[in-house]
DNA sequence: GTTGAGCGTT
C-alpha cells in the first residue's frame, strides 16, 4: 500500500520510479517526500518493510510524474545525506511484477490489440532474466548467519510452540474454552468485529512518526536516583 | 539495541 493511495498504488505505467538505496533503516517515506518533492512532483513513495519486525529494508522507491523530474532528482538526491547516510538514488530496473522498465518507466509489452499478432509469439527470450537472480531474496543483510540462526531458533520455538499446543494440557483447556456444539452453531461473522472500523481519512501521511526522533535524537538520560543503589 | 547488497504494497 502506498502512503499517498489510499485507493491503492497508482498505474506505475505513468509514473517513473526511482530506486534509493543506502538509506538508513529509521528513513521513512515521509522523511524523503519533503526531500523529492523539491525536485518535482512525486507520485508515490513506497518503503518495503520486512513482514517480521516491520522494520524498513533500507531502501525505498519514490515515483515521479515525469522523467526530468527524476533525472534531476537522481542527480541531485543521489548522494545525499540523510539522517546521517547517504542514499544513493537511481532508476529502477524492475517493477513491482519483475517486469523490465527502462528509465524508472515500464517497458512492458502491452498488449496491443494489433489484431491475429497478439498471439504470435508465446514466450521467448527471456532466459537472460532467469539467471543472475538468486543472489538477494535471502537475507537482508551480511549478517545473514545470524539471522539464519535466529530464524532456526524461531522456528524451533514455533514448533515447539505448536508442539506445547498439542499437549493434553492445552487440549484440555482449549477443549473447555470451546464447546463442540458451539463452535458449530455461532460463526463469527466479519461485520461483528470490524463493526464502526471507520478509517482515518485525516490519516494523510502515517508515516510521521515524530516519537522515532523524540527517542532517538532524545537520549534523556534516565533521573539518577536520590542514593546510589549497590548493584 | 544490531546490520548495509539490493529492486516493490504492508
Amino acid at each position: 500500500m502506498s502512503r499517498f493511495g489510499r485507493s491503492g498504488p497508482p498505474p506505475i505505467r505513468d509514473t517513473y520510479s526511482l530506486l534509493v538505496l543506502n538509506i538508513t533503516f529509521r528513513t521513512t517515506a515521509d522523511d524523503l517526500f519533503p526531500l523529492f518533492d523539491k525536485y518535482g512532483e512525486v507520485v508515490d513513495i513506497y518503503i518495503p518493510r520486512d513482514r517480521r519486525t516491520g522494520d524498513s529494508r533500507g531502501f525505498a522507491f519514490v515515483r515521479y510524474k515525469y522523467e526530468d523530474e527524476a533525472q534531476k532528482a537522481v542527480d541531485r538526491l543521489d548522494g545525499r545525506l540523510v539522517d546521517g547516510r547517504e542514499m544513493m538514488v537511481q532508476f529502477a530496473k524492475y517493477g513491482p511484477n519483475a517486469e523490465r522498465i527502462q528509465k524508472g518507466r515500464i517497458m512492458e509489452t502491452v498488449p496491443k490489440p494489433r489484431g491475429r499478432s497478439r498471439s504470435r509469439s508465446p514466450r521467448r527470450g527471456y532466459r537472460d532474466d532467469h539467471r543472475g537472480r538468486d543472489s538477494r531474496r535471502r537475507s537482508r543483510s551480511r549478517s545473514g548467519d545470524r539471522y539464519g540462526r535466529d530464524r532456526y531458533r524461531e522456528r524451533d520455538h514455533h514448533r515447539r510452540s505448536r508442539s506445547r499446543s498439542t499437549s493434553p494440557d492445552d487440549y484440555k483447556r482449549r477443549g473447555r474454552d470451546r464447546s463442540p456444539s458451539r463452535s458449530r452453531s455461532r460463526s463469527y461473522s466479519p461485520d461483528d468485529d470490524r463493526k464502526g472500523g471507520r478509517d482515518s481519512d485525516a490519516l494523510y501521511y502515517c508515516s510521521l512518526s515524530p516519537a522515532r526522533r523524540s527517542t532517538s535524537r532524545s537520549p534523556r538520560k534516565t533521573p539518577p536516583p536520590r542514593e546510589g543503589s549497590p548493584a
